[in-house]
DNA sequence: CGGGACTCCTGAGGGC
DNA sequence: TGCCCTCAGGAGTCCC
């Protein structure tokens, strides 16, 4: 599922509800995540006060009132959901389909919190985690110390993009796609990024102009913040759901959009499905080049 | 270090 | 209805 402006739609939604909420009790139901779950250390934040929640790329940081920090990774089916029992109302952080008090399926785990309210980690494939660290191991976490700029902050700039694909031979698909250049970035948004620069997806990093990579920085932080602010993408449709959505992926211009015609006015070629380092890749062969 | 192949897992949807 | 195949917002490991 989740690329930036999903997981950074789940942070802030998350963030107002859990404040200062204390763990009470957990339960796990399926632990074999993609890193299996340790009972002893899933303990350990049992009591403690969440405090905030940040994020880095696409995953989350849960900072608590003691020096512990869990990091949650939603793979590609992982999703959020907080649970305010007392109204019988769910509030969800992100693709809300529940609607009743008993587990759902793919309830992986499911946190306790004070004042009758739940965190649950749902997740189909299991492709997610959750893992734990004390706070003064933060800069070794192995996930997190490779990992590129993130591409919203001013880091991620053309002397930036420039330095890092000397010598580079590989696609521009790829490229963006590859957390150790921007973090943050998957599939999809690669794909609509792409569009919008007129760049065809298989163009080798070293052959693009530089009017080129300028618009592809500029492009990538527009795309990524209109996303978040429409609440990010929900692509499969939950037809029980009566939460918040998000609603970006109505802006699609070629993800999923195979034999469709460019939606580029006065264009009448149709979006071209291909693969590109074994990802799904969309793009409308008139316009990208 | 780079790049390709393969892996984890479950479900939806299409073709027959 | 069922079976079989392909595909899906990610990313780690192994091997050359």
């Amino acid at each position: 599922m989740p690329e930036l402006p999903e997981v950074e739609v789940v942070k802030r939604s998350l963030n107002n509800k859990i404040q200062n909420l204390i763990i009470k009790e957990i339960k796990i139901n399926d632990g074999s995540l993609r890193y299996p779950i340790v009972k002893n250390e899933l303990r350990k934040v049992v009591g403690l006060k969440l405090k905030k929640i940040t994020r880095r790329s696409k995953y989350l940081l849960f900072f608590f009132n003691k020096d512990f920090l869990m990091l949650i990774h939603l793979g590609m089916t992982g999703k959020l959901f907080f649970v305010n029992k007392k109204s019988k109302k769910f509030k969800t952080s992100f693709y809300y389909n529940i609607n009743n008090e008993k587990d759902q399926k793919h309830d992986r785990v499911i946190f306790y919190l004070s004042k009758n309210q739940k965190l649950i980690y749902n997740d189909v494939r299991k492709f997610g985690f959750i893992k734990f660290y004390n706070l003064k191991d933060l800069n070794d976490i192995q996930h997190l110390k490779n990992l590129g700029p993130e591409p919203l902050e001013h880091d991620f700039n053309y002397t930036y993009f420039k330095k890092y694909i000397i010598g580079r031979k590989r696609v521009i698909k790829e490229i963006l796609m590859s957390q150790n250049f921007v973090s943050g970035i998957g599939n999809i948004y690669a794909n609509e990024i792409l569009f919008l620069c007129k760049v065809k997806p298989t163009r080798n990093v070293n052959k693009l102009k530089n009017f080129e990579i300028r618009k592809i920085i500029k492009l990538t932080k527009n795309v990524l913040n209109s996303s978040i602010k429409l609440g990010g993408s929900t692509i499969k449709n939950f037809s029980s759901s009566n939460g918040k959505k998000g609603s970006f992926q109505q802006h699609f211009n070629v993800y999923g959009k195979k034999n469709e015609v460019c939606s580029n006015r006065n264009c009448v070629s149709k979006v071209v499905r291909s693969i590109v380092s074994k990802r799904s890749t969309f793009h409308c062969p008139k316009c990208q080049k």
